[in-house]
DNA sequence: GTAGATGCAAAACCTTTGCATTTTG
DNA sequence: CAAAATGCAAAGGTTTTGCATCTAC
């Protein structure tokens, strides 16, 4: 991470540090609440604007990716640089990420059949991950 | 609409009329400020509670869907009440449905790969409607 | 008549901003 | 030392809630 921000010609600094730290210790999903939270729980100062503005800096380095839940809760997950979709569990919040699933044709497909222009897109999958499903009582 | 609020059992109201209307006049998708904007400016008596209630009910009956685009901004569309996806304009915010895209494989591909069990997905078109493809440089 | 719906104003959130102060490179 | 980053507190915006008052059925 440090390597990141030198990389991208920004500060390394304490508040990123801590920020940095508080996400690595998250095994799922997170607000900006959640890091303020943790922050406040372990008496490390860190400003809420900080917060809010080391997430995008970090999402905007490609670290972090925002994602909007259906439940309308702007969460961050950790992921790696390149295009991909998040499958994220609705259980834990755990996420995994996947990338070049195939999508190139149903992506022209829509195209054909709207006549829009296809520029981008966000698919999100919602279920159970490993762990939850075998915990719940459907082992199919 | 009436009749999709009778079969819901739920009461056909004046004030829901009126947000059912103002929202027949819009072309776009829009957010709960922008309705409020419009029964303002035609002098409508509407509560802002009121607003974000109504856009909540139709949402549940299916008539509505709310959006979260990349912005953050939480918009909602007219739609019909099955699975389908929406194709958004980048441009001027038009919407289009598109369903049974061939996503199951892609759905099914995910899963082997990650060991999720997924149970639902999410997928959002970005790009630009034909009228504003037109409208633009590019006419690829 | 009564459960359901409304409107208001306040509360609760969440995110951003201005600015003086501190820190990094 | 200069530019960048921070923290605070305040501003901005959106969505929700409590409650008294209405109203559709």
């Amino acid at each position: 991470m440090q390597r990141a921000l030198e990389r991208a010609g920004s500060r390394v600094t304490g508040p990123r540090r801590t920020v940095a730290a508080l996400i690595n210790d998250r095994a799922a999903h997170f607000t900006a609440a959640d890091l303020l939270d943790d922050a406040r729980a372990r008496r490390l100062s860190l400003g809420r604007a900080t917060v809010f503005r080391t997430l995008e800096l970090f999402s905007e380095m490609g670290l972090l990716e925002r994602l909007d839940l259906p439940s309308g809760e702007h969460v961050y997950v950790v992921c790696a640089p390149r295009h991909h979709h998040h499958v994220i569990c609705s259980r834990c919040g755990r996420t995994a990420e996947v990338a070049d699933l195939g999508l190139e044709d149903v992506l022209a497909e829509a195209a054909t059949r709207t006549g829009y222009q296809i520029d981008d897109h966000r698919l999100e999958l919602h279920g159970l991950c490993p762990a939850c499903r075998r915990r719940t009582g459907d082992p199919s």
